[in-house]
Formats: C-alpha cells, sequence, structure tokens
DNA sequence: ATTATCTATAGATCTATAGATAATGC
DNA sequence: ATTATCTATAGATCTATAGATAATGC
C-alpha cells in the first residue's frame, strides 16, 4: 500500500471509528436490523462516505467480524500454533480461559451470538464467518481428545466427536444465558462441568 | 366471543395461515429482517389486511411466539402441574426429551434462538417473551435440583443455581450448533451429559 | 494521481392509518 | 352491527451510485 501520508492516517482514523461503531450497532442490532445511515452518523461522517471506505453493508459487517477475530487472537496467551497440539487438560484450560475473558467482552460476545444466529441460512453474508468458525474451534477439540484417547490418557470408549460437541455445547450454552442476565456466573458452572468432564474422561487420577 | 359465523371462520383461518408463515418468516430473517408486507404477500392478503388481525408488527411477533409456546405445551408428554414435582432423574428426563424432539422442530428451535439472541436488549418487543422463558425453565430445574440435595437424593455439596445452569447451557448450546449444522447429533452428547451429571451429582449407585 | 470526503438522488422498501366496500348474522 | 378485506397514502427509512470538491504527495 504505497498510500499517501496524512490522507490515510486520516482514513485510519475513520476506518478504526467505523469498525467500532459497526460492531456496536451490529452487535446489539444484527446485520438486518442496523443501518448504514445511522453508523456513519454517529462516526460523524457521511453514509456514502462510509461506503467509500467499505464498498457495501456485507463488506462491512465481515471486515467487522475479522477486525474482532483478530483483536481475540491477540488477546490469546496461547499462539495459534501451540493450540493445535493441547492436550486434554490443556484444551480444558483453554476454553476456561475463553469463557474467563468472555465476561469482560459482553459486546464480541454479543456480536458472535447474533450473528452466528442470524447467519445459519446460507445466504446471509457473514454465514462462511459463522460456520467456519465453529469448525475450527471443534476441530481443534475433536484433535485434543482423540489425541488424548489414542495416546491412552483418556479412556478408549471416548467418543472424540460427542465430547467435543459437548464441550462447545457447555461454553456457548452459558454464554446465551449471561447474555440474557449478566448477573449468571458462567465462570462457575464451565468449572464444574470441565472437572466433572475430567473425571469422567481421563484414564488416571486428577490433573 | 360472540363473532358470526363464517366471517368468523374465514377470520380464523387467515389467522392461522398469517401465524404460520409469520413463524416462517421471524424464524429465518428475525423480527427486525422480517416483513409484514412480504408475510402478508405469502399468505396472499395485503399488508392492511394481515394488520386487521394483529394491531403492530411486535404484536404479531408476540402472537406468534404464544402459538408456538402453546403448541409445544401440547406436545410435551408431562402435564405443567407435574413439572413442579420432578425429582432429578425426572428433570433430565424431561430435558432429553425437550432435546429430543426439538430434532423434529428446526423452525421453532431457530425461532426460539434468533428471537432470544435479538431481543437480549430490553427494548426489544419481545424481550419480556425471551426473559420469562429462561427464567421459567430456570425456576424448575433449580426446584428439583433443590429437592433432591434437601431429599438427600443428592450430594449435599451440589449447588442447585450452579446445575441448573449448566444443565440448561448443555442444551440449548447442543441446539445452537445444531443450528449450524444438521447432521451435529445432539441427542448423543446430552444423553452423554445427562449420565455424567448424574453419576457426578446422585448419592447412592446408578438410576 | 490518489485519497477522503460531500451533496444529490435513484429506486426500493417499511409500518401504520384513513376510509371505502362487501358479506354475514342479529 | 360486526368482521374481513381492499386501495391509497403519509412519512420514514434503506443501500448504493454518480459526480463534484478539496487536500496531499509524486
Amino acid at each position: 500500500m504505497a498510500t499517501t501520508e496524512s490522507a490515510a492516517r486520516s482514513g485510519n482514523l475513520s476506518r478504526a471509528r467505523i469498525l467500532e461503531t459497526a460492531a456496536e450497532q451490529f452487535a446489539s442490532l444484527g446485520y438486518r436490523g442496523a443501518s448504514l445511515r445511522r453508523i456513519a452518523a454517529e462516526v460523524g461522517i457521511s453514509q456514502p462516505g462510509l461506503l467509500h471506505h467499505f464498498g457495501s453493508k456485507a463488506a462491512l459487517l465481515n471486515a467487522v467480524l475479522m477486525d474482532r477475530d483478530w483483536r481475540d487472537l491477540a488477546a490469546s496467551s496461547i499462539d495459534a500454533d501451540d493450540l493445535e497440539k493441547l492436550d486434554f487438560a490443556g484444551l480444558l484450560d483453554f476454553m476456561a480461559q475463553i469463557v474467563e475473558r468472555n465476561v469482560e467482552r459482553r459486546e464480541l460476545v454479543q456480536l458472535a451470538h447474533l450473528t452466528a444466529a442470524e447467519a445459519s441460512g446460507a445466504d446471509h453474508p457473514a454465514h462462511e464467518w459463522v460456520v467456519g468458525r465453529v469448525k475450527y474451534l471443534r476441530g481443534l477439540c475433536v484433535q485434543a481428545i482423540r489425541r488424548g484417547v489414542d495416546d491412552g490418557a483418556l479412556r478408549a470408549d471416548v467418543d472424540p466427536e460427542v465430547t467435543a460437541t459437548l464441550l462447545i455445547a457447555a461454553s456457548e450454552g452459558l454464554e446465551n444465558q449471561w447474555l440474557l442476565d449478566p448477573d449468571t456466573d458462567m465462570v462457575t458452572p464451565f468449572r464444574e462441568f470441565t472437572d466433572l468432564l475430567y473425571r469422567s474422561v481421563a484414564v488416571s487420577e486428577a490433573r
């Protein structure tokens, strides 16, 4: 990008402010409920001015989602390569970390859940994102569990697919309830769950 | 309702067709994304014709939700009074029944989840419905678990709130994944979960 | 030449209301 | 009198495009 200096700077500033405001609006109203006009107004530019930076409403949503992914990754204490190599206890810790971190990230969680609910149909602009996201997480879980079974660290009759589905379900279902009632404690139940799961699935004694 | 005969009949027919079509539209597009015009067109009446039966879009959504609740209750094999008296094993069976039945009710589940995600803010017309629904379910769970603890059927260190939250989380989280990928098996993981939970929480041997 | 803006506007929508028309049953 | 409809329409929106203007840096 061989762009000019302060025009570019101003552009990046606008982009950042647009992404922030759009994230808020998409999180609370959804893709279909949010309006480019309102977002632009809140940022303080005209609506065509907004579209200069992001070519369409769909492109803006995808930019917001990618921006949030990026931040999410940056906030994680484990880097992406190591995620592929977690053992079962490490996976449970990783998931618990996400849940704990999400307590401070209501908007992000609301955005993810509302987008997921909205985008289950193939026509929604974030369908790919939503499906790809859960597939990735599921892959991580299945891999780690399968490795555990092969290792002999986990019981031989454990079904990696079933256990992965359940693990993801617990974390997302807790978020569901917490989104509806911010007083819901999701950390304690999740810890309870991972302990339960670990005890029932690991071959030897407590970790 | 001292209404006239066949005008009423035709009215009820329209009402039923509107509720059906509206349920489809709200389920796939959400409250904000759905349009009265489109719903009316699909039913084959004019949009003001639709508003003659339901005074506003918000009223229509609430009518749809109540209609679905009604059908849901009618499909349950347990009646409402008995729900208040379930023991822990009965509660787990009841929840499992819901999950199993929901496999055949994609639209209903999608409607509930999208509405819940959309209506977490207090301004949404279905906010009350969504909050009331989860509170009711939560109440049932907490009650049954607390009774078990008091009975001595469940371990004394079981926290009814935490366990209830987790139980609801598992069922809703499984639905989340199944909505995104209809091939996801939610029944097996849920059974796995209830078994797990039962073993860890009950005082004596297997049920 | 590039970038960030703006105004104006096309072309579709939306919801809700006003007011008319037809049919039925008291 | 009641009910179910309709047409017409007010009054707001929406997204996206066309085309102008200003500023900066090659």
